[in-house]
RNA sequence: GGAGAGGUGGCAGAGCGGUCGAAUGCGGCGGUCUUGAAAACCGUUAUCUCGCAAGGGAUCUAGGGUUCGAAUCCCUACCUCUCCGCCA
């Protein structure tokens, strides 16, 4: 959420962040409201102010056994008034906060402006595996291998699920288990396991509604939501919350299954694992001081990068242009892993500076040592990674020209020492 | 699912129609004492909002209601806790 007097008072900026978000929102309509508000608002703390002296005086009469009964009546046409105005104010406030929580937040100065044109390759890390035959899909390999069963996840739940089987459950479980590991042990964030089903309050604070409600799976019976990320309920965990300044920055690295209904992206990536309903991802959470969170940011790309660095696959570092990135964020870079079967560049994480804009509709804040203060935190989170694309990533180069696998390194230890997995 | 209790400041907790934005304790901050620290003692310490300012206004889970006046009374919702039932 952007703060009201900031759109009042740098009007022009706002737009043009607006602007290149692709965003269309009238802020004059807006602000036109606000300073109705601000009249009425006016006028009803003035009445208040009377009906509180008078009020003391009140209570000093009838403590006195004095008569009151002039001032008492004089007080119910006061008391009339301001009835009169509030549903007004009511109705200006309702609006002004719908109207809020649908602007999204601002580019950050170093962002490109554009489409996703307009992305900028920051760097890349190997180069595009080459191989002497011709590599086949994760789909074609993990059929063969009997790992993923794609024809029954369908007739269980419908098309772009997943069902994982026998060694591919496990490499899976062992990719999920590794990360939470490496994070937790070699770049100190703390292991948190949430909830999946959320309130209509968390969605709200870390900004998926109101607009991406039709993005999400709602249960009605209980209004719960299913999570989309984990981003969701752990940034949640301190909402409502005033930290000590001591306390940051809290690193929270979170497994979780993620829900996408994926509505309105029917016929893109319809097979294979590239856009499913479900997946399983690692994310990592921060909550840090503001000044330090662009540094914060790069860390966690950092933080992201080594996973895929350790699994030894080839990917890139693209700057999100304005126009390309989230509702929430403010300065995003994707990393993109190579898929040598598909030939393409997966997004297998999404590494995001929210600045305060999660922080103040959660209300998320810390007492500022200095000026002591309350004071917005910055969040950030980013995919440490996400797992059903850095699967396809993992079986497309590591595939032998015998449609069997090799285990990446670092997972044998989690797969039971083994090193390939072969036809059943 | 049934019965009961409760939701108050950073935290714990009092207040149950009229100087209550709210006692007290803890914590925080400043100071006295001390070589330094601890202890002790003294002082101080909510947030949001309108206004150039002076100064207002709002907020005791949320939303309604009663009243000149509500943290306090009534209704509804949500949440928490205790007991019983059911259950992986």
């Amino acid at each position: 959420m952007l703060d009201i007097k900031l759109i009042r008072e740098n009007t022009d900026t706002v737009k043009a962040g607006l602007k290149a978000k692709n965003v269309n929102i009238d802020l004059d309509v807006l602000l036109e409201l606000d300073k109705k508000r601000r009249g009425i608002t006016q006028a009803v703390d003035a009445l208040r102010s009377q009906v509180n002296t008078a009020n003391e005086e009140i209570g000093l009469l009838i403590k006195e056994k004095k008569d009151a009964k002039e001032k008492i009546s004089a007080m119910k046409d006061i008391s009339r008034r301001i009835d009169d105005l509030q549903p007004d104010l009511k109705e200006l406030d309702e609006k002004i906060s719908t109207s809020l929580l649908m602007i999204p937040n601002l580019p950050h100065a170093s962002v490109p402006v554009g489409s996703p044109a307009n992305n900028q390759h920051i760097r890349s890390w190997g180069t595009p595996k080459e191989f002497d035959f011709k590599p086949k899909t994760h789909i074609e390999l993990a059929e063969a291998l009997d790992i993923i069963d794609f024809k029954r996840a369908t007739k269980i739940s419908g098309s772009n699920f997943i069902l994982y089987k026998g060694m591919g459950a496990r490499l899976e479980r062992a990719l999920y288990c590794w990360m939470l590991d490496l994070h937790t042990t070699q770049h100190a964030y703390t292991e948190i396991f949430p909830p999946f089903l959320v309130n209509a309050a968390s969605m709200t604070g870390t900004g998926q509604l109101p607009k991406m409600k039709d993005d999400m799976y709602h249960l009605s019976p209980e209004d719960l939501y299913l999570i989309p990320t984990a981003e969701v309920p752990v940034t949640n965990i301190h909402r409502d919350e005033m930290l000590s300044a001591e306390q940051l920055p809290i690193n929270y690295a979170a497994y979780t299954a993620c829900f996408r209904r994926e509505a309105g992206s029917y016929g893109k990536d319809t097979r294979g694992l590239v856009r499913v309903h479900q997946f399983d991802k690692v994310e990592l959470v921060k909550f840090v001081k503001p000044e330090s969170s662009y540094d914060e940011l790069e860390a966690l790309v950092g933080h992201a990068e080594k996973v895929l660095q350790l699994l030894n696959l080839p990917y890139r570092v693209l700057m999100l242009a304005s126009g390309d990135m989230s509702f929430a964020a403010a300065k995003c870079y994707d990393l993109e892993a190579h898929a040598p079967g598909l030939g393409n560049w997966l997004e297998v994480s999404s590494c995001s500076n929210f600045e305060d804009f999660q922080a103040r509709r959660a209300n998320i804040r810390y007492r500022d040592k200095e000026t002591k203060k309350p004071m917005f935190v910055h969040t950030l989170n980013g995919s440490g990674v996400a797992l059903a694309r850095t699967m396809v990533a993992i079986l497309e180069n590591y595939q032998t020209k015998t449609g069997e696998i090799m285990i990446p390194e670092p997972l044998r230890p989690y797969m039971g020492g083994l090193d390939m997995i072969i036809r059943p």
